[in-house]
DNA sequence: CCTCAGATGCACT
DNA sequence: GTGCATCTGAGGA
């Protein structure tokens, strides 16, 4: 164990010194995309400057369409260690992601775009890449993906370590139950789990589906670690059982070591602890 | 640590 | 009607 790079995480309120490399590569052209079925105008936000001050981190470099335009397994790996968030009533709610999985599209039986499927549902698949994908799943839950390079690829997002207003998060989750908290277990139980996390951040299908995260301000990503590659464990999917040779890929991404993961694959971590 | 059932609503055959 | 890219609490090893 121990991997030397200390990417991840649990050191205690330790500053790590984030490299600002000025992106000179946010030229990439962008498809057109349609947004009618939206009420808000969706303005040009192209940076965090636009964004009030309550909610901007100083020296926080939003992710631009170049970032969400890459194969999908690249783009889950990528996304370990940035920064989601969230603006809710005015809050910045936030998290680090620590785990994803990636959905490939047309030849993934365990994606709902399998065989190039296109629905009401899924558009969000098909739109260009940093579009947010949010669907509803058994009854009382949701989950949120981004869209990546690839027709029908998304990323979905399976657990973050949260970072800000945790006490608002914590309300959202535990709204309607008596007592629960995760604040005194540092978070862990917030955001662990791809409906949890959209709980905690208050994202539904309603308001966030379909969503440019390249340019909303409601919603988008901010560069935070870059986690190493021997720091990623890379193991099966979750609850994908149906998808028959497609169930045991490893598409499921996530940071070795970080206790806000979801479920961890332990032989999959000893497998790399023997190379 | 584990497995299990129940909650709950919508998209799709 | 069926089946979910889930979560929770209860009960057992």
């Amino acid at each position: 164990m121990a991997s030397n790079c200390t990417s991840s995480t649990q050191s205690r309120g330790r500053k790590r010194k984030s490299q600002q490399t000025q992106s000179t590569s946010s030229k990439t052209k962008k498809p057109t995309q349609e947004i009618s079925d939206l009420t808000s105008d969706q303005s040009q936000y192209t940076s965090v400057k636009h964004i009030s001050k309550n909610v901007k981190k100083d020296n926080a470099e939003r992710l631009d369409y170049s970032f969400f335009d890459v194969p999908c397994e690249d783009l889950a790996e990528a996304l370990l260690g940035q920064t989601i968030v969230r603006i809710c009533d005015g809050k910045r709610l936030s998290g680090k992601i620590v785990e994803t999985e990636a959905y490939l599209g047309s030849i993934d039986k365990a994606a709902h775009s399998y065989k190039g499927k296109k629905t009401d549902k899924n558009t969000a698949m098909f739109m260009p890449p940093g579009t947010a994908y949010v669907y509803n799943i058994y009854g009382m839950y949701c989950c949120i993906n981004i869209s990546s390079k690839g027709d029908g690829a998304a990323v979905l997002i399976r657990a973050l370590q949260p970072l800000d207003n945790l006490e608002t998060m914590d309300e959202f989750r535990t709204k309607g139950k008596d007592g629960n908290s995760f604040l005194k277990k540092e978070g862990v139980g917030l955001c662990n789990g791809p409906s949890k996390l959209c709980q905690s951040l208050n994202i539904k299908k309603d308001s966030i589906n379909k969503l440019d995260m390249c340019t909303s301000d409601q919603i988008w990503l901010e560069k935070n670690d870059t986690v190493c590659k021997d720091a990623i464990v890379k193991c099966k999917r979750i609850n994908i059982g149906y998808a028959e040779d497609w169930v045991d890929k490893p598409l499921r991404f996530y940071i070795l070591g970080n206790k806000y993961v979801s479920v961890r694959d332990k032989p999959a971590e000893n497998e790399m602890s023997t190379k």
